[in-house]
DNA sequence: TTGATTTATGCAATAAAGTTGCAGATTAAT
DNA sequence: ATTAATCTGCAACTTTATTGCATAAATCAA
């Protein structure tokens, strides 16, 4: 079987054309995708609302992450995880390049531990980096 | 003068209802506040455009900041810094409850020196931590 | 396989969040 | 008090996202 089937598979997902696709587009790209980055991208070929739909079960069945950002546009990333459960990805660190505006996934770095104020529990930790990114920094 | 018309000159904004009471407001309140809270709290007293555009006036003069997170609705919180120039309030630490939703600015926390890939060039950051407030942990 | 069952897709309509243009009102500077 | 600058409200519009429903496709079980 095929790599992408097997991983909508471990996923929970039924194979279809859009998941197939869709999950290959995200696959090769390293910076994180808008709901309008598919749509343009796919044109017209599946509908707009199918490719929400999708996304909403990418997030759900853990294939995808959303980042945190003050754009008023939901981004999608891979979670680079492996393994199904969804919540097993608590730590991101982010980087939004102020240049040519792309959101990647730095996955290499680690949040630091912090000492939270009395009766703070925390569950997870976003870290949103913003700055220039190594291809802009030129 | 007044406190509140104080700061609004301070940060070079006209001095008008709206923006007084939505300063107030502001101040009156720990956790972010959104377009949707702020039209609710005033009910009709002021235009719905007017709000949005207070808002925009207040992000823009350096009162409040815009906090990242992926509910895909702007969230607004009154900047701690004294002080007139904007971007010179360049670490953020916010915790949003899971439970009663709330996001507030963890300002005595720091975020800890990271070391970034090579080339990447850092201008700011903001941590988003997740889990349960101390209020809603009881 | 085939048929039954479950789930996904496309289309249309609707909702929610945010923006723009413009005329009249308000603020602040002289 | 007059003037220039700007703010506000209204209407229209755009962009982003959601819901309902009929049809189509994928999976399961015999």
């Amino acid at each position: 079987m095929q790599l992408i089937e097997n991983t909508l598979k471990l996923h929970d997902l039924r194979i279809t054309q859009v998941r197939m696709e869709m999950l290959q587009y995200f696959q090769n790209h390293t910076s994180a995708l808008t709901h309008a980055d598919l749509e343009l991208h796919f044109d017209k070929r599946f509908d707009r609302v199918t490719i929400y739909r999708t996304l909403t079960s990418f997030l759900e069945n853990g294939l995808l992450h959303k980042i945190p950002d003050d754009s008023g546009v939901a981004k999608y990333a891979l979670c680079h995880h492996e393994g199904v459960e969804h919540n097993h990805d608590d730590h991101h660190v982010h980087f939004k390049c102020k240049k040519c505006e792309k959101i990647e996934c730095l996955y290499t770095l680690e949040i630091p531990k912090l000492h939270l104020p009395k009766k703070y529990k925390m569950e997870n930790a976003n870290l949103l980096i913003e700055g220039i990114c190594a291809i802009c920094n030129n």
